[in-house]
RNA sequence: GGGCUCAUAGCUCAGUUGGUUAGAGCGUUGCGUUGACAUCGCAAAGGUCAGAGGUUCAAGUCCUCUUGGGCCCACCA
């Protein structure tokens, strides 16, 4: 065929040329067709703002296997691909360049603003598809969407309509998260917590009919003060029970505030006595409910001190903390202040610390949507692979509460609500009204809020197909087949997936959901810009290749377990694919093109393959079937390190050595093209690019390995038989070299000669079947096999279980130190024989266990008894 | 406070219904290059499977506890 093929695998010379013929041939393209079943898979919409990190490697790596597996078994597959306009984060960016040239986006106008954005997006939006496209995914770009689409808008709309009319959406003054930095609401979810040192400060509230007597109370946040409203206590609590009802002076702003009794108040918390701040603390709100108290904001929308707050106004809520503590301690009002570990929600935009904040949002009520959701997974319909994760949304599920949807920002969906500026009447439509269905005025606002990306992100399933119009698309790919994705979103996106599905498609929206680990460096660490321990995937891909790094990848990641990377994993998988390559080229460079032609069920029709064309198909069909598992239960390192294996230690270092002294006979002709092709194409879902480039150069029958079919397994063919016998010739071999090394026979002398002694003659005429095979590897010219056992002067004597094998014993041999090894033979295997002689001598093992095992451990003890007996022979022998 | 997860070779990790002699990659040591591949080959060394108890004929694998990492959830002011 060729005789000019590199003698290294370049992925550059492959991976760019083999991408653009995929998708210029439409390979990738997915239509509705009843007579296939489909096998849908929707990508996580990576952020527009996003650029690929190794955990978008690992993640679209696994859908793309999934993908190209199932396209490779005949299933009419679709990947669905598509961007998130990430409402904050796309919003940060853009007001962040806006910023370098002194503007703000208020100076531009929400308009203006928005068409920033827009050709922010169309500039910059498009960089992570281009660099999903370098990772080899097959997604359908024909169908790239993106949830700011005109279509997609339309039913984000809907959605909202759907909901607010059947009363699951409402608008109210509560207690939500706040990003004072992004100033907006936050979503529960959105607003991480995480543990910081902080301090318990003990203030003193003096109280009114006797300022030389105090109440104390301890807080985390003295800013919050200036907006107390009043103190509780635990009615029970006998050292403050007689003073509810009094009053105290409030310090620093001297207003005058209840004491309240409550049972809510923990006795043993603090000093028992809490101080409550409505507009400030989820806790104090429900308190300030219930007590009928006066909700007094003191803070602004961007975290600094407002009007209410007197002396402090204008100053950071951080400021404020240190001059409130400063001005109190100066009165003598501070206590104490105490080492106190606390943990504060950080928006997961930009870190800040959020602020409990009173405010009006919208929100959705949760409890009805989530009951059919939960239903979904505990009954099967949807599961969790690692199971584990079912547990986790079930508990969040099971404790779920109501979702604020609302954001203060200008960059997503603006909320489909209209205000009448005459009559106040609130009006709930997709479409802008003409006018006020109440008093038929003209004079209409918009709701100034947006809704929460998830808002979006969560119909992603069927949004994508253009619901609510009922298209052929949405009918035959929804719902689809599998979810990946990582633990992180769970809650974000993968529950509210499943709710959006059940309420306005009636169905799940995937069957599986895969949740893979995150990706960290080698010290357990996340990997994140700001720790500086990133490993750029464009980086490994530009000096390994794609494949490599999808190998390399794959392979260490054990189902649902983090991943701890380091560069120099990725050799494996450049190494993996340069010894394909090789083995591939030594193959076309040998190939009679006559026998490919031929068909392999016809050709063993009418013969017998050598034993080892047997053993290595055999081999081949094994790790097909184990692979096939592996696939179809998400244990992808399992699969690719199963084929790993095969190729480089079987049939590589094996068969490929074997049948290289013999190249040019019909059957190993016949099997190594047949395994290289099959092998190939098992392979191309891990590596697409090399597969696809070695396939071109085989002879070939369709026009893309893409194209071609996922191997079936020849149950026929896997022969265990065969399988055992083989692998006890390279036994022989591996002692043979063995022997050789420890006479320091150079391997070149092709001049040495070998006997075996066995014990039955079955045996021997088996291992005749193999005496080709062992005289080439272990470079022998000579090998003879007898049934028994004859001490011969001047041989040097191995045992290998049943067997003697014995070489001549030319120059000087060290016999105490071949003493000492036979000895350390001999103990090690006569501990093994006590070891089983005891598990025999036990009644009950012999009753209970099954009878298999039993007789599979007397021939055991029966092969170790006759070997020990062998192995001190032969040392007695020796002197 | 609740939950999850990890601890197996020097390092990073596999080991899914409990049943041969616990595996891989890297690293280490020795040998090897006149045509598939040094991104290679042949071979070797290296493990009380964190600790304690239990279930079982049989435990790296199941249960309980302990120790030490990591993660998630939670309105402890």
């Amino acid at each position: 065929m060729t005789d000019e093929i590199a003698k290294q695998y370049n992925p550059k010379d492959t991976e760019d040329k083999w991408y653009k013929f995929w998708e210029e041939s439409n390979l990738f393209l997915a239509k509705p067709d009843p007579k296939k079943k489909p096998y849908t898979i929707v990508i996580p919409p990576p952020n527009v703002t996003g650029i690929l990190h190794m955990g978008h490697a690992l993640n679209n790596t696994i859908q793309d296997i999934l993908i190209r597996y199932q396209r490779m078994q005949g299933f009419n597959t679709l990947w669905m691909p598509g961007t998130d306009h990430a409402g904050i984060a796309t919003q940060n960016v853009v007001e962040k360049s806006l910023a370098k040239v002194g503007l703000k986006r208020q100076d531009l106008g929400r308009d203006k603003f928005i068409q920033r954005v827009w050709s922010w997006k169309e500039e910059y939006g498009s960089t992570i598809i281009r660099q999903l496209k370098k990772l080899g995914t097959s997604c359908d770009w024909s169908r790239l969407r993106f949830t700011m689409d005109e279509e997609y808008s339309k039913a984000v709309m809907e959605a909202f309509v759907r909901l607010y009319n059947k009363g699951l959406i409402y608008r109210g003054s509560y207690i939500i998260n706040w990003c004072p930095r992004c100033q907006t609401a936050l979503s529960d979810e959105e607003a991480a917590h995480h543990s910081l040192q902080g301090n318990l400060y003990y203030l003193k509230y003096p109280l009114k009919e006797n300022p030389n007597k105090f109440v104390i109370v301890a807080t985390t946040r003295p800013e919050t003060m200036l907006g107390d409203t009043a103190v509780a206590v635990n009615p029970k609590d006998k050292r403050y029970k007689l003073l509810i009802g009094k009053k105290l002076n409030l310090p620093l702003v001297n207003r005058e505030i209840a004491i309240i009794g409550d049972n809510m108040v923990d006795t043993k918390f603090g000093t028992g006595a809490v101080k409550v701040t409505p507009a400030h603390d989820p806790n104090d709100y429900a308190l300030g409910k219930k007590h009928n108290l006066e909700f007094i904001n003191v803070l602004r929308a961007d975290g600094s001190m407002n009007e209410l707050a007197g002396d402090y106004q204008n100053m950071d809520r951080f400021k404020a903390r240190e001059a409130i503590l400063e001005d109190l301690k100066k009165q003598g009002l501070l206590e104490k202040v105490e080492a106190h570990e606390l943990s504060a929600g950080h928006c997961y935009r930009c870190h800040t610390i959020v602020e409990p904040y009173l405010s009006k949002q919208w929100f959705v009520k949760m409890k009805p949507l989530a009951k059919g959701a939960i239903d979904a997974v505990k009954k099967g319909k949807v599961n969790f692979y690692p199971k584990r994760w079912s547990k986790v949304y079930l508990n969040w599920m099971e404790n779920i509460r109501d979702w604020c949807i609302s954001r203060q920002i200008w960059w997503g969906h603006r909320i489909p609500v209209y205000y009448c500026n005459k009559c106040n009447e609130t009006i709930v439509s997709a479409a802008k009204p003409q006018n006020c269905p109440k008093c038929k005025s003209n004079d209409l606002r918009q709701d100034e809020d947006v809704l929460d990306t998830w808002f979006s992100s969560w119909l992603w399933p069927f949004a994508t197909f253009y619901w609510p119009n009922e298209s052929k698309d949405l009918k035959y790919f929804y719902p689809t087949a599998t979810l990946v994705t990582a633990p992180e979103i769970i809650f974000f996106w993968v529950a509210r997936m499943i709710m959006a599905g059940l309420e306005f498609q009636k169905d799940i929206p995937f069957k599986d959901v895969y949740i893979h680990g995150t990706v960290r460096d080698i010290e357990g660490k996340k990997m994140s810009k700001s720790l500086g321990n990133i490993i750029d995937p464009l980086e490994i891909i530009n000096e390994y290749g794609t494949d490599a790094l999808r190998f390399s990848l794959i392979s260490i990641t054990a189902q649902g377990q983090d991943v701890f990377l380091s560069k120099e994993r990725f050799e494996q998988g450049r190494n993996f694919a340069n010894k394909i390559w090789n083995a591939s080229r030594f193959i076309l460079m040998n190939l009679d093109s006559t026998m490919i032609k031929t068909d392999l069920c016809q050709f063993l029709k009418k013969e017998e393959l050598t034993l080892v064309n047997r053993w290595i198909l055999s081999r081949f069909y094994s790790t097909l079937k184990e692979t096939k598992k592996n696939l179809d239960n998400y244990q992808f390192n399992e699969a690719a390190n199963t084929l790993y294996a095969f190729f480089w230690h079987e049939f590589c270092d094996w068969y490929l050595e074997i049948i290289k002294h013999d190249i040019k006979n019909a059957h190993n002709q016949l099997v190594m093209y047949k395994i290289l092709d099959k092998f190939l194409r098992a392979m191309h879902p891990f590596m697409p690019f090399i597969t696809e480039e070695i396939w071109q150069k085989l002879a070939t029958q369709t026009s893309s390995i893409m194209l071609s079919s996922y191997p079936h397994i020849q149950e026929k063919i896997i022969d265990k038989k065969t399988e055992k016998t083989f692998s006890e010739a390279l036994e022989i071999i591996t002692t043979i070299r063995n022997m050789r090394m420890e006479l320091d026979i150079p391997v070149q002398a092709n001049n040495l000669g070998a006997k075996i002694f066995t014990t039955s003659k079955a045996k021997k005429a088996m291992l005749e079947s193999v005496s080709g095979q062992i005289m080439n590897l272990a470079r022998l010219n000579k090998l003879e096999i007898f049934v028994d056992f004859k001490e011969t002067k001047g041989e040097f004597v191995n045992v290998l279980r049943d067997l003697h094998i014995s070489i001549p014993l030319t120059g000087v041999i060290d016999i105490a130190k071949h003493e000492e090894k036979l000895s350390m033979k001999i103990q090690k295997v006569e501990s093994e024989i006590k070891a089983k002689e005891g598990m025999l001598a036990k009644k009950d093992f012999l009753q209970r266990a099954p009878r298999d095992i039993v007789e599979n451990e007397i021939e055991k003890l029966k092969n170790l008894k006759s070997e020990v007996q062998k192995l001190k022979g032969v040392k007695d022998g020796l002197r």
